[in-house]
RNA sequence: GGUCCCUUCGUCUAACGGUUAGGACGCCAGGUUCUCAUCCUGGCAAUAGGGGUUCGAUUCCCCUAGGGACUACCA
């Protein structure tokens, strides 16, 4: 028995990747990377019917997005049957297996029978005493047939999670659960001990939805006389409900988070902290930092709910953290509805582009809210109420007094000094030197460029569209009041 | 119904059996400010309930309650 550190995450291939996988997987890898170990991929496909073209590709594409990567792998199940085959022979010849020839119909009348009469449904054992020439002789005849893990009768399996201890489960609950289907294709439960086992995988990081299965598990381990990896439940994670997150919602996979716009860096930083705590008080950390932080002892037990205004915050940050060409180039396809509204050459220049991504960032919590916060620096002609230009007690006399006033101030400067600094500093002192409202003035220039009620200051504004575009604005306005 | 797991602010979580029960998000208030946001200050807010063990329980044990998972020829 070898010491390598090796973990494993083994998902089936049925599709999107759920927010639930990505948080194994990545704990998986915080694991095997935080004790120089590696990771291995493994494709659990045993359910042909479940089975998803193109899916294993994806998972893959979608973990790499999030900086998980593989040492080895994908290995995959459905290639692997003969392997299969041979340990489930070793299995019958020791007598902790057994051909069952029971029919579909038969079980789901006993199961139903069973759970009429509140008793657990369970199998009922018929043909755990065939003989072996009994067996052989209905196989030749071409009986279909499971295979089942013949489980004790009697006393209790202690079986150990390294998060929760010892937990023991009487025998008597245990079913004799099939290992290989009709098919010849082994079950999850079969499948996943052997090549943990093969690939000497030394430590199992698990939803905790495989809690209950674990004494099937720890069984099959003894039964070959193999030695157990420890195992790890991880804590499930449910939406602000109590409930499973849900494709409906628009919580559960991560491709849709990708699309909305969160970046890989927040998400993989929020799902760090749920179930796993660093050991100071930071918490916004890099996953290299978490890499370096991480212990399996400081894995929480309980499960934790889905709270998406942490991870708003997360994504905030991370993306005021994102240098700016970077995160125009990630705001491109969100900026794409706004460029077309204009036929200027300016406003799809980067340089303007990056005035814009520089203004908005500080108020994007995720990138696809870009398109909305941005709109108006891209329209020729603002849809506002005039009301909006008139400053809260004073009146629109006062607001076309102030913009005319503004109008012939700026006329003045030349366009070397239509800058951001020039702007503000000569603005502010020239209303402060005439004792004008500061409120009075900016407040409606503000408006006539940008038409919002919230937006970034009127000098950003001024400076990021230029001087013709800003005093063509204040002329819009003052014709509205 | 059965088995198993879980239970600290609304949420994520911290706390060798001894702390004014800490931090983060959110919320509220204040500051900066033309607005929103950012940023800074401060504030509200929790050990599910009941029994034990102990000089002393958030912490250990039991019961109750609540939540969750599993109970397939799905993983």
């Amino acid at each position: 028995m070898s010491n390598k550190i090796r973990l494993r995450f083994a998902p089936s291939p049925t599709g999107f990747v759920h927010l639930g996988n990505l948080h194994t997987a990545l704990f998986d890898f915080l694991a095997a990377k935080s004790m120089g170990g590696k990771l291995i991929l493994r494709i659990e496909d045993t359910d042909q019917e479940r089975k998803v073209e193109g899916a294993v590709e994806k998972m893959i594409e979608v973990l790499a997005w999030a900086g998980i990567t593989f040492d080895e792998g994908p290995y995959t199940q459905t290639e692997r049957l003969e392997i299969y085959q041979k340990y489930i022979k070793e299995l019958l010849n020791k007598g902790e297996a057994y051909y069952c020839f029971c029919s579909k119909e038969r079980l789901d009348n006993l199961r139903e029978e069973q759970q009429a009469k509140k008793m657990p449904p369970r199998y009922d054992r018929a043909c755990r005493n065939l003989s072996h020439e009994e067996a052989e002789k209905r196989i030749a005849l071409g009986e279909k047939f499971v295979i089942r893990q013949k489980m004790p009768l009697e006393g209790e399996v202690v079986v150990r999670d390294e998060l929760r201890g010892d937990t023991k489960f009487p025998a008597i609950d245990l079913d004799d659960h099939i290992l290989i289907k009709s098919d010849g294709i082994p079950t999850y439960h079969f499948a996943s001990v052997v090549d943990d086992h093969l690939m000497e995988i030394s430590h199992v990081l698990r939803g905790s939805e495989w809690l209950p299965s674990l004494p099937k598990n720890i069984l099959l381990y003894q039964s070959f006389g193999w030695t157990p990896p420890r195992f790890y439940h991880l804590p499930l994670m449910h939406n602000k409900e109590g409930g499973k997150l849900s494709k409906r919602k628009g919580d559960a996979f991560v491709e849709d988070f990708r699309a909305k716009g969160y970046l890989p860096e927040a998400l993989v930083n929020f799902l760090a902290l749920l179930g796993w705590h660093p050991e100071g008080e930071k918490e916004i950390l890099s996953i290299a930092e978490i890499i370096k932080e991480f212990k399996l002892k400081n894995i929480g037990i309980s499960p934790a709910i889905f709270d998406i205004d942490k991870l708003d915050y997360f994504n905030g940050m991370y993306i005021r953290q994102r240098p700016l060409p970077e995160l125009l180039e990630l705001c491109q396809p969100f900026l794409a509805e706004n460029l077309a509204l204009t036929t200027s050459d300016y406003k799809k220049s980067n340089e303007f582009l990056i005035k814009v991504v520089s203004l908005a960032r500080e108020r994007l919590k995720n990138l696809s809210e870009i398109g909305g916060l941005t709109k108006y620096f891209f329209c020729d002609n603002l849809e506002y109420k005039t009301e909006l230009l008139v400053w809260r007690k004073s009146n629109a006399e006062g607001a076309k007094a102030s913009l005319s006033d503004l109008k012939n101030y700026l006329t003045e400067f030349s366009e070397e000094d239509w800058n951001l600094k020039n702007l503000e500093e000569k603005v502010v002192a020239w209303l402060k030197d005439n004792e004008k409202g500061v409120g009075d003035y900016l407040w409606p220039l503000r408006v006539a460029l940008t038409g919002e009620q919230a937006s970034p200051s009127p000098f950003e504004m001024a400076d990021t569209l230029g001087k013709t575009e800003t005093l063509e604005k204040i002329n819009l306005a003052i014709n509205k009041l």
